[in-house]
DNA sequence: GCCGTTTTCGGCCCGACTGTTTTCAGTCG
């Protein structure tokens, strides 16, 4: 068992108990052993009551909540918790701005448990009126519930493309492999799903229709199912599913019918007609058949958006999309140093096994005192801590970065002695995120046209079903980064995948170039780099634009010109 | 609930921000 799911569990009883009011400062061991234990570089199933007990923040009762999960996959405690929590109080928990001990101040005064009732509430004024509330925090309010609402049965990426082929290997067992498949946007890659779409032969229609019935994971929704269609929902993470049967000689036909967003098949091929009125006239052998009929070049699904693949096919050049093996480093990365759950050395050594090149650590810099940013004196240990290391690793690299925060004037956090003795430097905003756009994109574009930032790290602070991103202009922004010769992430975390891939397409229009960074936290984060390739493929990203698909050489040489160019200006 | 000691009881991770207060609690990263 993971870390992760065991921190999880006692994450959610935390958060419960101040929803009931427990003790103020157990709530706070909890919190202290969880804070602990999200640096803590071991692995907690190896371990027994007696080592568990050893470590930071852990003591006889929580070391035994660990063990009871270790050993149960759930907590007891919690499931009590849980029993007791209306699923519609769960879901107000989610509110942003708003934790438990506000919640459970509606819950009980006003006896509201559920998003519905809590937007009638703000509408008839009876929550400013609550002690510790006022106007400002009921339209907050108002917003986030109406924000969560409109978010319902939505999964991020990773879980749709989980559940879908979870699915499908369930679904193989039943019916005919060739005629299995995702399809719709979890098929294009979107960054988030509702519904996970699914395009299945129609041959054993029913004997899969009773197999889910019967199965633990799903519930059949009836009422919205009909002879071509199963509605399903997948009960752990609450996600839509839609399950589309077809004839096995219409399957071509319509997984590209299914898989498109209708902007693409309104298209018009050179014989004056839509691709919709193609796929009517005649059942097609494959996708790539249909495209032949079309006179046009295969368009991998992730681009079939209607935006701008057709443009890309007219000018005969369909780009050769980025994949995960053209990547050769992986830049932007924490370890122990600040907020990150493993040491410099294993990121390194990890990274080196993976097969990669290089790799860049960019720990948080000094005002995120939260999650234990280098002041400058750890700034030099670091850095002598990887020269070690390199010698060691060589021929594979450490480059020594930052993630230095942008500060709310745009500037950022070090003086140019200590930026200078960087490789390269992460500018991200991650305090006052609620700017307009006007002051977020000035303070964005102070920050590019600092000479020592190599690159700009999740342009828009957005968490996908979460958090909002703040408003920013982003074609400003990513003319700025032309001008500056900055470099833009594309945050590979399946919350950020920032910036957008909407704008990723500008920004290569623009010759930017883009680098796939995973923001680990740890050296399993290392491989969500596949989620920013899907996103980068939907822009139609390419090797040649993206900054960590060049070697250690060319990485080095555009650090180093960089660098030159910066001393060149501050000195002058 | 955990920790550390001047060892069984008292204090508890940091700093900023917001919106409510009229000095501070709650939230967040």
């Amino acid at each position: 068992m993971e870390n992760k799911h065991i921190l999880k569990l006692l994450k959610q009883t935390a958060k419960l108990m101040e929803l009931f009011g427990e003790n103020d400062f157990k709530i706070k061991s909890y919190n202290s052993a969880i804070y602990n234990l999200e640096k803590a570089d071991v692995r907690l199933a190896d371990l027994d009551q007696s080592a568990l007990e050893k470590l930071d923040g852990v003591g006889k009762s929580i070391a035994a909540s660990i063990a009871e999960i270790i050993e149960t996959g759930s907590l007891k405690q919690l499931t009590d918790y849980q029993n007791k929590t209306p699923e519609g109080v769960m879901e107000m928990m989610k509110l942003s701005g708003f934790g438990p001990k506000k919640i459970k101040l509606i819950w009980e005064d006003l006896g509201i448990d559920n998003l519905t009732d809590l937007i009638e509430a703000c509408k008839q004024d009876k929550i400013a009126a609550l002690k510790g509330f006022g106007a400002k925090s009921q339209d907050k309010m108002l917003e986030s519930a109406k924000f969560l609402i409109s978010r319902r049965g939505f999964v991020h990426y990773r879980e749709a493309e989980k559940i879908a082929e979870a699915l499908i290997e369930h679904l193989q067992e039943l019916t005919d492999k060739n005629f299995v498949s995702t399809t719709g946007a979890v098929r294009r890659k979107m960054e988030v799903i509702k519904p996970i779409e699914l395009l299945v032969g129609a041959k054993e229609k029913s004997k899969i229709k009773s197999s889910l019935e019967k199965s633990a994971n799903y519930e059949v929704n009836e009422k919205l199912s009909g002879p071509y269609k199963l509605k399903l929902r997948e009960k752990e993470t609450k996600a839509e599913i839609d399950i589309y049967f077809t004839p096995e000689e219409n399957f071509a036909n319509e997984l590209y019918r299914t898989t498109a967003n209708p902007q693409h098949l309104v298209h018009q091929t050179d014989k004056g007609e839509s691709l919709y009125k193609l796929l009517k006239q005649e059942n097609f052998k494959s996708e790539e058949a249909i495209f032949k009929a079309a006179d046009l070049p295969f368009i991998a699904p992730e681009l079939r958006e209607g935006l701008w693949e057709f443009e890309m096919a007219k000018e005969g050049n369909m780009p050769k999309l980025i994949e995960t093996d053209d990547l050769k480093g992986i830049l932007h990365n924490h370890s122990t140093y600040s907020d990150g759950a493993n040491t410099l050395e294993r990121m390194a050594t990890y990274c080196k096994e993976l097969g990669y090149e290089y790799l860049g650590i960019s720990d948080h810099s000094k005002t995120a005192a939260y999650a234990n940013g280098l002041q400058e004196f750890r700034v030099k240990q670091q850095h002598e801590e990887i020269d070690e290391l390199n010698k060691k690793l060589a021929p594979f690299k450490i480059f020594k970065g930052i993630e230095s925060d942008i500060l709310n004037d745009g500037s950022l956090d070090y003086a140019d002695d200590v930026l200078a003795s960087f490789d390269f430097v992460v500018a991200s905003i991650h305090a006052q995120l609620n700017m307009d756009e006007k002051t977020a994109t000035e303070r964005l574009i102070k920050a590019i046209s600092n000479p020592f930032t190599t690159m700009l790290g999740h342009p828009t602070g957005r968490l996908l079903l979460q958090r909002e991103a703040y408003p920013i202009n982003h074609y400003a922004v990513i003319d700025a980064c032309a001008e500056y010769n900055v470099i833009i992430e594309i945050n590979a975390h399946p919350w950020r995948l920032d910036l957008d891939w909407r704008y990723v397409k500008y920004a290569i229009d623009k010759g930017v170039m883009i680098s796939i960074n995973p923001d680990a936290h740890e050296t399993k984060g290392y491989h969500d780099m596949y989620y920013g390739v899907c996103v980068g493929r939907k822009a139609g990203l390419t090797a040649k634009e993206t900054f960590n698909a060049l070697s250690q050489k060319e990485v080095e040489a555009h650090f180093n010109k960089k660098k030159e160019a910066a001393l060149q200006l501050i000195k002058s």
